[in-house]
RNA sequence: GCGCCUCUAGCUCAAUUGGCAGAGCAGCUGACUCUUAAUCAGCGGGUUGUGGGUUCAAGUCCCACGGGGCGCACCA
């Protein structure tokens, strides 16, 4: 932006921050920038404060009955964005917004303020400037509420114009541009409530469990706990690569090898992945572990926490979410808990048009045998890789997940996919693992965890194999977490589940509007 | 990573078959003491994402690059 140029001398100085400015102006910016100037040499652009003895908020709600034409003698000082300006000669209207989206009327009038004030007023304050009014609050002859000035001052002199508060901006603007998105547009307010009352939510839920919050390592020196290609980063002080972590797992089972009986954590997990509307490179994580519980136990767990976090943030405070495009959604109640392999047979059984019965799909079905039933619904898996669960899984999405309408928990899984569960306790072949599926797409994971440090041993083997078969998302043997584990964990229920997720089954948004500020090129 | 679509004023968007780049809001000047996207009169504001090409003539057609979106693939 500064170089564009062909540089002909080096020793050329850089450009001060006024020749930056002129690089990058328009007209409006200049005047405002005159102004500016105006204002700092007259005596302040910023003041460090500014006399506010009430906030716009309590001023609606003190007078909220106060009749057109109405006058108090209720004397305040408040501050806000100017973002609406109308002049009437010898009297203006400002509009003030608070940052929660409330808004005030300010009244100038010549008779009030003076001829000089008001004069002033009109030549230096713009739309977008953060401003301070001082005066009695009445009620306009059209029953607006106002805060009739004998005084003004700006607060903060904006040098940019604000965009067009009429017209809705452009995805694309919004998402670079969140701050003039927070000020334009209530659902973008509301996103920001919406994620800390889950948040909350969610703590509330878990301490009344008796949970722990911890935090783990961001940096890690080995990868693990998740099928995901990871971040590498660098440490100097260690002169090493790093990887930022794809899950919390390992560290969190190490907490439960200490003892922390009952332990979350809500934090942000890297993985090195496309991005699309329901996946971001970052994303909020989180994972709970439950001693002596199992993945019964942790699916009712996961399921009061969600419950609570609708009633959180529902606008009606009850089960059911409102989505974006109007759509209800009910939360309420217990949630079925359907079986992989019996969900997936009776689907394909319904559908069958090939010749005589539908095949039925168990644990001992090869990969031979499941590769052109596959084919028959679009799947095609890179044979180096592919494994009977791969494409049990991949049936299954194809054929089940499309028909769940309300929230779902799909039990049982096959053992290749989940490198980390414990073997079911009558099922061979299967471990004990849920999927929890809204709306079509999974929000959440649950688990009976692997406590046996020799199988577990055996699974990381599994991974490093696939790893060097060309597997980039296999899991690394760490010798560190399988020491660990063999001073012996407790039997637990594990779950997982991205915040994101959660808000957009909430909201029904995607996740670029979940996230205040997205990843963007 | 592959395919398709898209990029025009501060913001939101027009521009017919390739034929003078426009509107609303915002801005500037002026008028107006009760406006609600105030109104009225007048005036500015553009390297049409960037670079190349075809053409008498390119916002429009072609190529490359960049930004964005959607679909597919991978994943949560």
């Amino acid at each position: 932006m500064t170089d564009q140029a062909p540089q002909d001398d080096a020793a050329e100085p850089t450009p001060t921050a006024e020749q930056q400015l002129a690089t990058e102006t328009n007209e409006q910016r200049d005047v405002r920038l005159a102004k500016r100037e105006r204002l700092v040499a007259e005596g302040e652009a910023y003041p460090v404060s500014v006399p506010v003895t009430t906030t716009i908020q309590s001023v609606r709600a003190a007078h909220a009955d106060l009749q057109p034409g109405e006058e108090t003698d209720d004397v305040v000082g408040v501050a806000g964005r100017v973002v609406h300006l109308r002049n009437t000669g010898r009297l203006c209207f400002v509009m003030l917004q608070a940052g929660d989206g409330t808004q005030l009327q300010a009244m100038l009038s010549q008779k009030e303020v003076g001829a000089e004030s008001l004069q002033r007023f009109k030549e230096l304050v713009d739309l977008g400037d953060q401003l301070f009014v001082h005066g009695r609050v009445i009620a306009s002859r059209r029953g607006e509420l106002s805060v009739f000035a004998d005084d003004w001052r700006i607060a903060a002199k904006a040098i940019r114009p604000l965009p067009n508060m009429h017209s809705p901006l452009s995805e694309e603007f919004r998402v670079r541009n969140r701050a003039l998105d927070l000020i334009q547009r209530q659902g973008a307010r509301d996103m920001v409530l919406t994620r800390a009352r889950t948040n909350a939510s969610l703590r509330r839920t878990f301490a009344e469990h008796g949970f722990v919050e911890i935090e783990t390592p961001m940096l890690q020196t080995v990868h693990g706990g998740a099928s995901a290609r990871p971040f590498v980063t660098r440490s100097n002080a260690f002169d090493r690569d790093l990887y930022l972590r794809i899950a919390p797992e390992l560290f969190l089972k190490r907490a439960l090898v200490g003892g922390i009986d009952r332990v979350f954590e809500i934090n942000r997990n890297f993985r090195n992945e496309g991005a699309d509307s329901t996946h971001s490179p970052e994303f909020a994580m989180l994972e709970a572990y439950e001693a002596y519980g199992d993945y019964h136990t942790i699916a009712d767990l996961t399921r009061e926490l969600i419950q609570n976090a609708v009633r959180a943030t529902s606008p009606t405070g009850d089960l059911t979410a409102v989505w974006a495009d109007g759509t209800v959604h009910d939360f309420s109640g217990d949630w079925d808990r359907i079986d992989l392999y019996g969900s997936l047979n009776e689907a394909l059984a319904a559908t069958w048009d090939g010749p005589g019965r539908a095949p039925v799909i168990t644990v001992e079905t090869s990969v031979a045998e499941l590769a052109p039933l596959a084919e028959r619904h679009g799947i095609a898996l890179d044979p180096a890789t592919a494994t009977h669960g791969k494409y049990v899984e991949e049936l299954w999405e194809a054929c089940v997940k499309p028909g769940l309408t309300r929230p779902t928990f799909v039990m049982d899984f096959p053992e290749d996919t989940s490198p980390l569960t414990r073997p079911h306790r009558s099922r061979l072949g299967l471990v004990e693992k849920w999927d929890l599926y809204v709306r079509g797409f999974e929000l959440a994971t649950g688990y009976s965890e692997l406590a046996d440090p020799v199988i577990q041993r055996q699974r990381f083997v599994e991974q490093s194999l696939l790893a060097a078969k060309g597997d980039p998302e296999a899991m690394q043997v760490d010798e560190d977490f399988l020491t660990t584990m063999e001073y012996g964990m407790p039997p637990a229920g594990g779950m997982g589940m991205g915040i994101d997720r959660l808000l957009m089954a909430l909201t029904g948004l995607g996740i670029r509007e979940t996230v205040l500020f997205p990843l963007v090129r």
